[in-house]
RNA sequence: CGGGGAGUAGCGCAGUCUGGUAGCGCAUCUGCUUUGGGAGCAGAAUGUCGCAGGUUCAAAUCCUGUCUCCCCGACCA
């Protein structure tokens, strides 16, 4: 392909919509332009990176036994009401009517779709384990889309679906899909790490992020370093403290003044303690009741622990004054020992099980302006209920092995379901069973998010002057520039191009009529891995290598180039990072 | 939804306080020169100043309403 031919607009400036560097990168590299919010369209360099993921996603779905299918991106309501989501979806589903006024959402998702699919053909156990999978475009109508292809609303995915006869089936199947995603990930030559996970509203019992590593990641992991075990630090459990004696010369509690202390660095400075030596109070409406959960100072809570802890359906924020209305109790002074007079069934209280380590403590007083100092956990807070609550912290012990758990951020761009009956039942999809007894499908979803990986990929590869793209992804794999419009040189490089494409390498010419500076800087901001420049030693045929990745030169001769870099490519798509070495 | 910020040429921005011919840089087009890290000179084209009302002789600028976008938070297979 020809740079001079190829729609290639590159910015010189980023829009000043784009704060994080992929979204950055992809519009100012020419591959992505915004529409509406949460919603772009792709490039020609967009297209082939998204076509390239596209197509190892495919590739390795087929290899572990899975089915290509296309399902419609418009649903009928009526599927969406079946498994009961179209009430508990919300305003993230975007929802529509047709002339006739029925109904319809933009799929967020495709369970509905795929178990209506598979119950209307699928009747007999021989006909199982089936597993279908689809890329498709799909929207979910985010409160806050941010930051590109990151978090967009309208976005692409694979998702697949499968289908089993028994649970023990289902785990195969899961194991299938675990062990193509580490594959796939791999090929794209991203540095990643499968996590276990929190299963959110989609439900089921097991589940498996894949998380690409980058500083920039929203989400929060803990992997430990002594055993493989990894989490999202939402789901990671951590072990219960041992409750710590009471010191042998320790006062009863009672109230010290901290006048305006309402946060816990207030009253550290007013007390002269440490945030670990307080207990926290956070203020939390469960199911329309208050309840509060309290940690120690310096931990935060992982309210989806919370929400398990209290069996509620729906944990918010408590708003100061209604708090105050349900209980009368005073927000910023709150505290794990109430007042004797206090009916106890008017407010829940659970805390973290690491309070009951704490050899001493300090809490709110329940009275305003005070807080109670000489708290003893083990002698005078065995009235709460203890359990794990809390966000797990680098240096916590790892819940498998005992081992240290360092902290990572990371971009989810993968997730694997156990899913169970629950859109099965719900939906009464069943086959028969070899007694001819009707039995319900036991399900597996797992997706990957297309359109993120490329965001995910830029995140985890780039460097000031532009992307770095891992070979398996870029547009193109090689970029031949020449350097100026002597007859020398354009008849090298344009040779050198046709042996490259030849030998099976994507390939684009720099041919534009362009000063070598535009050229280098428009290459290093696309990210071609490797650059070739044809120049000052043309006449010798001999040309310039820059590999974009690791920034190394070396000049080799022109003649037999196209066959080693072919060589290299192809360990490039197969995951491996190009370095000079593998021209040589 | 709460808090903060912004809508002026394709992109990035000034001008708004203090009303008076709509500007700058980059990009674009033409010509000449230039050619190893975003060239120089000369010329050209480009705007419902987000939208709708209002005040005024006169509105990008003042007033009212409204829409959109961005950031933080809540939310999120």
């Amino acid at each position: 392909m020809r740079a001079s031919q190829l729609h290639l607009p590159t910015l010189r400036e980023p829009p000043k919509d784009a704060e994080t560097i992929s979204h950055q990168f992809l519009v100012r590299g020419g591959y992505i332009r915004r529409v509406a919010a949460g919603i772009y369209s792709f490039l020609p360099l967009g297209v082939r990176s998204m076509e390239k993921v596209k197509r190892v996603v495919r590739e390795e779905m087929d290899r572990a036994g899975a089915q290509e299918v296309f399902l419609p991106a418009i649903v009928p309501a009526e599927l969406w009401i079946e498994s009961g989501r179209w009430q508990k979806y919300g305003p993230e589903l975007l929802r529509l009517k047709d002339r006739k006024q029925a109904e319809y959402c933009v799929g967020p998702t495709h369970e509905e779709v795929v178990v209506d699919l598979v119950r209307k053909d699928v009747r007999s156990y021989k006909q199982l384990p089936i597993n279908l999978y689809q890329i498709q475009t799909k929207f979910r109508d985010e409160i806050r889309p941010r930051a590109g292809l990151m978090r967009g609303r309208e976005f692409v995915m694979k998702d697949a679906y499968s289908f089993d006869a028994t649970v023990e089936g289902a785990h195969k199947s899961y194991k299938g899909m675990y062990a193509a995603y580490n594959k796939i990930f791999t090929r794209l030559g991203l540095r990643f790490r499968p996590v276990e996970a929190d299963t959110g509203n989609i439900g089921g019992s097991m589940s498996h992020e894949f998380q690409v590593l980058a500083d920039s990641g929203e989400d929060a992991i803990v992997a430990c370093s002594a055993c493989d075990f990894a989490a999202n630090v939402e789901k990671a459990p951590l072990q219960p403290s041992d409750w710590a004696d009471t010191p042998d010369d320790l006062d009863l509690p009672h109230a010290v003044e901290t006048p305006g202390a309402k946060s816990i660095e207030q009253v550290c400075k007013l007390l002269a303690c440490k945030p670990e030596q307080m207990i926290k109070a956070v203020l939390y409406m469960a199911d329309e009741a208050p309840a509060v959960a309290f940690v120690r100072g310096d931990r935060e809570v992982n309210e989806i622990k919370v929400k398990k802890a209290l069996g509620c359906q729906a944990l918010f924020l408590a708003e100061a004054d209604w708090f105050v209305k349900a209980t009368g109790l005073p927000p910023g002074y709150l505290g794990p020992i109430l007042p004797d007079d206090f009916e106890p069934s008017r407010v829940r209280l659970i805390a973290d099980a690491e309070i009951a380590g704490m050899a001493t403590a300090v809490c709110g007083a329940n009275v305003k302006q005070q807080h109670l100092v000489d708290v003893s956990p083990s002698r005078d807070l065995a009235h709460l209920t203890f359990a794990d609550l809390r966000m797990a912290v680098a240096g916590d012990a790892c819940p498998t092995c005992g081992g240290a758990l360092q902290a990572f951020r990371g971009i989810e761009v993968g997730h694997v379901f156990y899913l169970g009956q629950r859109y099965s039942k719900a939906m009464n999809a069943t086959f028969l069973d070899e007694q001819g007894q009707e039995q319900v499908f036991e399900m597996g979803c797992y997706g990957i998010g297309v359109t993120r990986i490329l965001s995910a990929a830029i995140e985890q590869n780039h460097d000031a002057r532009g992307i770095r793209w891992p070979v398996a992804l870029a547009p193109y794999e090689a970029v031949v520039l020449a350097m100026g419009q002597d007859a020398v040189i354009t008849e090298l490089a344009a040779q050198l191009a046709e042996e490259l494409r030849q030998a099976g390498v994507d390939t684009v010419l720099d041919d534009r009529d362009e000063r070598p500076g535009v050229k280098f800087n428009d290459a290093d901001l696309i990210g071609y891995p490797l650059q070739i420049v044809v120049g000052k030693k043309a006449a010798e045929a001999v040309v310039e290598l820059k590999v974009r990745h690791s920034g190394e030169k070396l000049e080799l001769p022109a003649a037999g180039l196209a066959g080693q870099v072919a060589k290299a490519m192809v360990l490039g798509r197969a995951g491996q990072t190009l370095t000079a070495d593998l021209l040589r």
